[in-house]
Parts: structure tokens; sequence; C-alpha cells
DNA sequence: GTCTATACTGAGATAGAC
DNA sequence: GTCTATCTCAGTATAGAC
């Protein structure tokens, strides 16, 4: 069939995102989606490039979506101060948007990051975005030093990961709130985060 | 020889930690420890339950510090509030010690939190602390409804596990840091954002 | 070019001899 | 308590049918 690989890629998605990478085997997928083994590492290669060939497919819209959240953004401020909240929202918005649509795939990234899964996949689809959105943090929170920034983006990512994956560490949250009100909670809680003192330099 | 359990606990502990639980082999285990195959499987039943027993060694002490330091925080305040940062550094500040002396055991415990790994073991250790810690929160952020507080208590879990780790989702940051600076810096991030207003009830 | 059958290696687990 | 042998299932590689 012309739809081998779709049906594989389609399949992976959804066990993937369901169960975890690793939890997946493909003979899980190749069963699921009735093809033969070796039509995966035809068409990909071996597992780690089938989940690259996944994000792939899907990553790329929704870091359009955030590079044009944050242009409106910048836009709006013009020469001004740049919002941390109105920042912070532009990244994580799309994810929230495509969630409503596609919940399976945005866990399936949650987990990539949270993971530490594929570190080569995830810095390929998100480093050059990523760049520009801490460019536009730097912007909007000048009193944090270059160093103190980076941490901070480093716990934002823990945190959005985390809540990503819809995976709560213990029975301690109910994972039915919607996308948008956890991600208008987190951007919430990270604005703030990000508005905190710089700490003075006294090591 | 008696010693083989130790043995055997003593590496695990120190590749699950080094290379990750998952992407470490028993035989890998074995044989940096010098043992049989099946002395794992006699001893400890699986990998899952050599885990266990490999957290179950070391995690009591950072529990009991944990709540050593909370008592302290609770007592100095008496019956006045709670300051969040106070209740904050009991629960991160254990771990940033015990990450100077045994820096491998604490990015396990990062790694076994943001990987989802072992739920069970995860909340069988740290779950009755967690639940007094929460209630310590609840009380130093009293302006949060119990839905919200939850949640940020997520995403603090998220931002806890993520930088225990030692594992940079890109190459942002300098990892070279020694963990009270993160802790201190992630006590100021994370103490900001749980003080932040809450959200008017309006969906 | 596309796919199938089959075989290879290494993983975790288990039974049973010593 | 310890070790050998063996089982099942994972990811991977290749030869060859269509």
């Amino acid at each position: 069939m012309i739809d081998t690989k779709q049906k594989i890629l389609d399949t992976a998605e959804r066990l993937f995102g369901e169960q975890g990478f690793r939890a997946t085997s493909l003979r899980q997928v190749i069963a699921a989606a009735k093809v033969n083994v070796a039509a995966v590492h035809y068409h990909f290669g071996s597992k780690d490039d089938l989940l690259d060939a996944v994000v792939d497919r899907k990553a790329g819209p929704v870091t359009v979506a955030r590079m044009e959240w944050l242009d409106r953004v910048e836009a709006e401020a013009g020469t001004g101060p740049l919002n941390v909240e109105d920042v912070l929202a532009s990244f994580l918005m799309p994810t929230a948007e495509m969630a409503q649509s596609n919940p399976t795939f945005v866990r399936l990234m949650g987990r990539m990051l949270s993971e530490g899964m594929m570190p080569s996949i995830v810095e390929r689809h998100f480093r050059e975005s990523a760049m520009r959105f801490v460019m536009a943090l730097a912007r909007a929170v000048p009193h944090l030093g270059r160093e103190e920034l980076m941490w901070r983006v480093h716990f934002m990512i823990g945190a959005m990961a985390h809540t990503l994956t819809g995976q709560p560490a213990m029975h301690m949250v109910d994972m039915s709130t919607d996308f948008p009100t956890r991600v208008r909670q987190l951007v919430k809680f990270l604005g703030a985060g990000f508005r905190a003192p710089a700490e003075r330099e006294e090591n």
C-alpha cells in the first residue's frame, strides 16, 4: 500500500503518546498498524528515527504558531517594555491549542522533554524557536543576568514538560482540567517567578 | 559473599544515576558488580524491585531531614503566618545537601520524578511527607483554593525534577552550578509563583 | 521501489542443579 | 545462596519476492 508510511506514523504517534516511547515496542506498532516489522526499518531506519519522523510531521506548525504569536506580542509592544506573561503565552498557548485537537501528541512532546528522550531530536526541532523566545524573555525581564535567566528558563521547561505529559507524579491534581486553563495557571505562576528580583551577587 | 546484595545496590545506584534506569541493563550492573545474573533476581526479584531497594536505602534520611526542617519552620512561625520560601526550602534544601555528598542518587530521584518512572515507588517513598508539605504550603498561601494550589505544586514538582536530573534540555544552562545555588534560585522562583494572586473564577 | 520472511543479538526472567 | 541453562521478547539486519 502507498500509505504504509502514514499508517506507521499515525499508529506510532498514538502509541508513543499513550504509553511512552520506550514502553512501546515496534512490534506493538506494526501489529496495530498491520504492517511487517521490516517496513518500519525500510521507511525510517530505526525506532529512534521513527520517533523523529513522528515529531517532524507535527512540530512544525506549533513552532510557526509560536513565532507568529511572538511577532504579534513584539509588534504590540513596539519599542516599549515587553510583558513577561505575554511572552510566556506565546510559547505555551499554541501548545494548549494543539492539545485540544491532538492531546496525545502534546503528551509525547512533554515526555520527550521530561524523559530526556533523544536530546538531539528535541534540540533540532525546538532550538531555533527557543533561542528567539529566550531573547524576548531577556527583554521582558531585564533585571536578570544571563545566568539567572537561563536557570529560570530551565525551571520553566521542567514545569511545562511535567504539565504537558498529563502524568501527575502523585494523584494530586485533576488531570481533566482542560489545557487552556492549565496553561493560563502556568503562565501566571511562571510570570511571577520570572518577575522575582535577581539574587544579590554575594557568593 | 555476604555483601553481594550491597555490591549490587551500590553498583545499581551508581549506574542508574549516571545512565538512567531504562538505559542501564541488569547485565551491566552484574558485570560491574562482578556477580551472577541470577543473583539480582534472587536478592531483589526483578529490575524494578532492585530500583525500589536502591531508593529505599537512601530516601529515608532525606525525608527525615525534610520533616525536621519543616518542624523548625513551623515552630518558629508559631501561630503566625508561614513563609512560603521557608516551606519550599524545607523540602528542597535537604536534597541539595544530599547532592553534595551523593549527586548521582539525587539525579536518580530527579529522573524518577520526571520520567514518570515507577509511579508506585515514588508514591510509597514520598507521598506521606509530600502530604504534610502540601498542608504547610496551603497555610503559607491561604489565598489559593485547593485546585489552584495543587496545580502550582504540580508545576513545582516539574521544575524540581528537571533541576535535579542535571540534564539541561538544550545546552542552556551551566550544570556545574552547585546544588545549593541552584536550589536557592529555585526557591526564589517558586516562591514568587506561589505568591501570585489566585485566578478569578470566571470560566 | 516496496514489502515479507527470517535470522541475529541482547534484554529480563525463571527453573533447577549444586 | 549461587550459578548454568534456557525461555521469551525486544530492536535490528539482510536476502529476496513482487
